[in-house]
RNA sequence: AGGAGCGUAGCUCAACGGCAGAGCACCGCGCUGUGGACGCGGUGGUUGCGGGUUCGAGUCCCGUCGCUCCUCCCA
């Protein structure tokens, strides 16, 4: 039986590993601009982490996440998602001590045991940035700008995205808005699906962004968070707004967006793509006040997102690949033809002396035909052909053949390199 | 988790229940030391896996695994 990938877990191949390495060069490259820096946490964590940060009732943790406990029995979990561990790394190094605004951010895999589907895997990656440290709603907007230049350096038109915006308050508004949507739910009761029965004991926020029909239809008439603000929040949110709009941001107020982690409070937000179907958004995220405290350390405010790196790569695909993108791709500039056996300790000498003065260079070791390996050569786009046989030894030189032009000449072998990389230069 | 469709060569796909094939790719030769074109030839398969029906199964039936799409959830 052949072994093969455990499902959901996919290989990402040379050919398409280019597109991911420059989709995710602009990205570092953006957040760098923003003052944004990486931070690199383990993929295991207490599965704890997540229950008490993501929340125990979410879909995320209590159906999707990888648990296992490991030899001694401590329950561990693959992470679901990064925002938990970043905000766990952010309170065990004291990083609030350095005062001011911590910008981090984060790439890398996550997991969750899910139905495989395109643009979702149980092995996916998601991209992040999490500002902590600050209430000041500039710093919302400065996350949600960043948000749109990614998109932007990526080369998606503004038109084929949009901005899903909503502020569901803080954890004093939610016991009371929780009970206001209670009370308009709970008339409705056998019209919602047995999912949204179960949330109407446990999260009656999670109902609002119900799929199923007659649960929207029932969540049409639902009460707003919006007006269920205290004043600071209201404060908060509008203005908010107003920096948006100084930024020329679009958006659309969304009174049913309430994402799916229980960390968040006030601003949340998703920036969603046109061109995709019912998984539209690339990217998701913000304000979570409250995680920090949760999980034992100072209460510190925070904002930011995570997107997913497959469904960006997903929508790219469908456009030409930009210049970027084969800047990346390294092929041989010179390719070395040993002609008979006795010569390759000589070429492996050639190959080595090439490669540390940075010529890229190879060779064939698959036994081929010296035609063959010519039109190898060809094929990987090199521009030098390097024959060494019987004759170039006799001359203590190789014939260097122009693959463009075929004009080929014998270069001392001590002038290789000088000869190669002046050829390089002026081309 | 539920629903639908599909698994045949490395890839894209053919084959009425009756000898498993084509194109591309790969390798060789034409040219014993010279590329992209062309011509000729060749390698390559437990038809996803396991059962069943049948004289005979890639084809029909059951199961299983995987993929794709939808629902759901989300990134």
């Amino acid at each position: 039986m052949k072994v093969e990938a455990v499902r959901g877990m996919t290989d990402i191949l040379p050919e398409e590993a280019v597109l991911w390495q420059y989709v995710e060069a602009e990205i570092r490259e953006a957040v760098a601009i923003y003052g944004y820096r990486e931070i690199r946490t383990p993929i295991v964590e207490r599965a704890e982490l997540f229950a008490r940060g993501v929340g125990e009732t979410t879909d995320i943790v209590h159906k999707e996440m990888y648990v296992f406990p490991d030899k001694k029995g401590q329950m561990l979990a693959l992470r679901p998602e990064a925002t938990a561990s970043v905000v766990r790394a952010y309170i065990e190094h004291g990083l609030y001590a350095k005062g001011g605004v911590a910008k981090l951010y984060y790439l890398g895999p996550m997991f969750r045991y899910e139905k495989p589907q395109k643009g979702r895997k149980r092995q996916f990656h998601q991209y992040g940035v999490e500002a902590l440290g600050s209430l000041d709603p500039a710093l919302d907007a400065e996350v949600i700008d960043l948000a749109w230049y990614i998109m932007e350096r990526l080369g998606l038109r503004r038109e084929g995205l949009f901005l899903r915006l909503n502020s569901i308050g803080c954890p004093e508004d939610r016991p009371r808005f929780r009970e206001a949507l209670r009370e308009y739910f709970l008339p409705h009761r056998e019209e919602l699906c047995p999912d949204c029965k179960r949330r109407l004991e446990e999260n009656p926020l999670r109902i609002l962004d119900c799929k199923v029909p007659t649960c929207r239809e029932v969540a049409a008439g639902a009460p707003r968070s919006l007006d269920h603000l205290c004043s600071g929040c209201r404060e908060h949110f509008e203005r908010l707004l107003g920096y948006l709009d100084a930024l020329g941001l679009a958006h659309e107020l969304d009174p049913k967006l309430v994402r799916g982690l229980d960390y968040y409070t006030r601003t949340v937000f998703e920036l969603a793509s046109r061109d995709l179907g019912a998984q539209d958004a690339l990217l998701g995220g913000g304000r979570y006040d409250g995680l920090a405290e949760a999980l034992g350390g100072p209460p510190t405010p925070g904002v930011g997102f995570a997107g997913g790196l497959e469904r960006l790569i997903l929508v790219l695909g469908e456009r030409e690949p930009p210049d970027k993108c084969f800047r990346l791709i390294t092929g041989p500039t010179v390719y070395l033809l040993p002609v008979g056996e006795g010569e390759v300790t000589e070429a492996l000498r050639i190959l080595a002396q090439l490669r540390r003065a940075g010529i890229p260079a190879d060779m064939d070791y698959a036994g081929r035909s010296l035609r063959k390996r010519l039109q190898v050569a060809s094929q990987l786009g090199a521009r030098y052909a390097l024959f060494f046989g019987e004759e170039e030894r006799a001359r203590g030189a190789a014939k260097v053949r122009d693959l463009g032009t075929g004009h080929e000449e014998y270069v001392p072998l001590g002038e290789l390199v000088s000869y190669l990389r002046g050829r390089s230069r002026r081309r």
